[in-house]
RNA sequence: GGAGAGGUGGCCGAGUGGCUUAAGGCGGCGGUUUGCUAAACCGUUGUACGGUCAAAAGCUGUACCCAGGGUUCGAAUCCCUGCCUCUCCGCCA
């Protein structure tokens, strides 16, 4: 959420952004709203403020035991124009609240002005996708030739978009989580967080997916509870409505979940595989800064997901994404995208955004420069690393052989009892 | 699921309709005393949204005692609804 004053006093600005996004009119009629509340707010304190002051007359005579009936009866029409007045300034206030819930995040100046994805741009390549001397196949062929991935039962089961992984498969899946936990908390001084899966509104509203993207979510019916979209949401609201101390920031946490979306409005796109799927797991990393160092930090949490991808060595690039493909509560995000040697093109595996202070003005996320400081509201970062699913297939395509076995890349052997090679499972 | 007890400032905790602009304490900040530290003593104390101002400071107004309604000239206080927490019982990995 943006603050009421800073839209009001960069009016043109605001809407300079918002048209870079490809949002015209999102600010709706703010600035008449924004008029009407203030002048409301107006009368109807300065008939409160009389109310109070004739309130102490009346229990001042009482008190001297002498008759208030005059300022009584007087007092009475008052106190109903001020319920009609404030029901009219609650109103005006709640439509501008309703605005400014849906209006996005401005972009950074950093951020690449364009029209959709083709106007992301690539920052930095890493790794040689790799020659095959053979035709590769996609992971959907892949994995349940080797018996490890079976998507006919996860049809039974449950539905489309979901998958059942066996055997080798469900380890390796289980070991890519680990081997991300470990590299995070011991390299790069994330401290683990293990958090619900299921969240209240509330801090749905806090990140930014309530109340416009409810539609992507999956609600538990007749509760206030909704599935986690991603570790995001339940970790960047671990410190709402706190104060930290500035000295204790950065705050630095990675968190392994599963993560449910109801991927609706996608239908017809990644139909085939587990790239695009209701339920999959990620290692998330979650960052709370001061303001003048989130986009040194933004950098470096973007180098840490990479690190996964190096040590796996997986080929992939990274990616600005531009005004029109920036994400609702994002101020600016790096896209990772892994190599798939199958669809011979890089895919997103991670996406790592600073947030500024969008969502910890939604969520109350403050810091103290000192004890005797005002709070302020701090910036919040995160990013995937990585997306658990979108790593297994990549490992699967771009580390298969001609027999359609694949090699295991060695970084993760530790994790899976020195394994080098997966074969097909009986 | 059943029964009960609660929700007050950064924290603890008083407060049964108007001398409460929320007592008192802790903590924080400033000061006095002190060789230093500690202690003691004195003062001070939150958030949001308006107005004033070129702006800031300051001044000023309103709201905020879990949330939303209601009663009343006036609500932290009385009434209703909801949410949350705790204790005990039941069920349960």
């Amino acid at each position: 959420m943006l603050d009421l004053s800073f839209v009001r006093d960069n009016l043109e600005l605001v809407k300079q952004k918002m048209r870079e996004r490809g949002l015209a009119d999102v600010l709706g009629d703010f600035e008449a709203l924004d008029r009407e509340r203030r002048k409301l707010l107006g009368e109807v304190e300065s008939r409160r403020a009389r109310r109070n002051k004739v309130s102490d007359e009346i229990a001042s005579l009482k008190k001297r035991k002498q008759d208030a009936s005059q300022l009584i009866a007087e007092m009475k029409p008052l106190s109903e124009e001020i319920q009609q007045l404030d029901e009219q300034a609650k109103a005006c206030d709640e439509r501008l609240r309703e605005v400014l819930r849906i209006v996005p995040n401005v972009p950074h100046s950093s951020v690449p002005v364009g029209r959709g994805a083709e106007d992301n741009q690539e920052v930095r390549r890493w790794g040689e996708p790799r020659q095959f001397d053979f035709e590769p196949r996609a992971h959907w062929d892949l994995g349940p030739a080797l018996g490890i991935l079976d998507f006919e039962r996860a049809t039974k089961i449950a539905g489309a978009r979901f998958a059942v992984y066996a055997q080798v498969g469900a380890r390796l899946e289980r070991a890519l989580a680990n081997f991300m936990l470990d590299l995070h908390t011991r390299e790069h001084g994330y401290t683990e967080i293990l958090p619900p899966f299921i969240v209240n509104s509330a801090s749905l509203f806090g990140t930014g997916q309530l109340p416009k993207f409810q539609e992507d979510l999956f609600k538990l019916e007749g509760t206030d509870y909704w599935l986690i979209p991603t570790a995001e949401v339940p970790v960047t609201n671990l410190y709402r409505d706190e104060v930290l101390e500035a000295e204790k920031l950065p705050v630095k946490h990675c968190a392994w979940t599963a993560c449910f979306r109801s991927e609706a409005g996608s239908y017809g796109k990644d139909t085939r595989g587990i790239i695009r799927q209701h339920q999959f797991q990620k290692v998330e990393l979650v960052k709370f800064t001061v303001p003048e160092t989130s986009y040194d930090e933004l950098e470096s949490l973007t180098r840490d997901a990479e690190t996964i991808l190096q040590r796996l060595e997986l080929p992939y690039r990274v990616v600005a994404l531009c005004t029109a493909d920036l994400g609702f509560s994002s101020a600016k995000t790096y896209d990772l995208e892994v190599w798939l040697p199958a669809a011979r093109e890089y895919k997103e595996i991670s996406s790592c955004s600073n947030f500024e202070a969008f969502q910890a003005r939604r969520a109350n996320l403050r810091f103290r420069r000192s004890k005797a400081g005002k709070t302020e509201f701090l910036h919040t970062l995160n990013g995937s690393g990585l997306a658990i699913g979108r790593t297994w297939l990549a490992i699967i395509e771009n580390y298969q052989q001609a027999d359609g076995t694949v090699i295991v890349p060695p970084a993760l052997r530790p994790y899976l009892d020195g394994l080098e090679r997966i074969t097909r499972q009986t």
